[in-house]
DNA sequence: CTGAGATCCTGTCTGC
DNA sequence: TGCAGACAGGATCTCA
């Protein structure tokens, strides 16, 4: 489910509807994610405020007065939903948060992919998850990137999901990206030339930035926080589209799995 | 340093 | 209708 976008609209969503609000409770209902949930959340959260919402990469943060905050990924199948009815259990439920105005937030994730974990510096994310470059400050570092870009030798596609590199992009917006640049998913990236990369970066920007104004990407199961449902698939270009013709040149899209994932491009218009 | 493939887990869709 | 297999917005690990 969540890239880049999908994970700012639900921390958007966080940030209006539960900042500045107290914790009443914290309760771990099934600690079986990614990684387990630590028991001491229940303790440690019991009676904090929130003071910050924010997004690193696909990583959401919490931050409590005290030390101990909280990062959340999503994993492909994550959400949180409001309810105010106690008795609000539903299969896959993780985590149950009940806040002071008698709001109550949960985490439920069907696949498990996701997780909570406790941090104390929310900074601390950008090394031990070796995370790259914010794609809101891409232009800030147009040298540093070149300099990556030119000397890696796996294919553009793979680099775009490598969150080492540029923090946030997934499977979905890296198809839609590259159409957008008009460069080939399999190009090597270090054949990519000065001008194609600077329309990358200018595509990066552009297609993550509509879709954060399109409220995100619905395929199966996305919705923000209060449960409306994102609409940026409705300007997908490729993905998804294999044997539609495209919309520039009425080729027919093609899609190839490659590294276990699915991409999706027009071998007219991407060199 | 690369790519390929497996793995974690559950639900849904497709084809026979 | 049933069932096996493929596939899904991610990240990480092993092996070649």
């Amino acid at each position: 489910m969540p890239e880049l976008p999908e994970v700012e609209i639900i921390v958007r969503g966080l940030r209006k509807n539960i900042l500045g609000l107290k914790l009443t409770e914290f309760k771990i209902v099934n600690k079986n994610l990614r990684y387990e949930v630590p028991k001491e959340m229940e303790v440690i959260y019991k009676n904090k405020i929130i003071k910050h919402i924010f997004r690193i990469g696909k990583y959401g943060i919490l931050l409590f007065n005290g030390k101990s905050h909280i990062v959340f990924h999503l994993g492909m199948t994550g959400k949180f939903r409001f309810s105010n009815k106690k008795t609000d259990n539903q299969k896959h439920d993780h985590i149950k948060i009940t806040l002071n105005n008698g709001l109550i937030l949960l985490y439920n994730d069907i696949r498990k992919f996701g997780y909570f974990s406790i941090i104390n510096n929310p900074i601390s994310l950008y090394n031990f998850k070796n995370l790259g470059i914010e794609p809101i400050y891409l232009k800030n570092y147009t040298d540093y990137l070149w300099n990556i870009i030119k000397k890696k030798n796996k294919d553009i596609k793979s680099l775009l999901l490598d969150q080492s590199f540029i923090t946030g992009i997934g499977n979905i917006y890296a198809s839609e990206i590259l159409f957008d640049s008009k460069i080939f998913p399999f190009k090597t990236a270090s054949k990519i030339n000065k001008k194609s990369f600077t329309k990358l970066l200018n595509s990066i920007e552009k297609i993550l930035e509509k879709a954060i104004s399109s409220g995100g990407t619905t395929i199966k199961d996305f919705q923000n926080i209060v449960g409306d449902l994102g609409y940026f698939q409705n300007s997908f270009k490729v993905y998804g589209r294999e044997g539609l013709t495209c919309y520039k040149c009425k080729n027919l899209i093609i899609k190839i799995k490659s590294k276990g994932r699915s991409t999706f491009f027009c071998n007219i218009c991407q060199k």
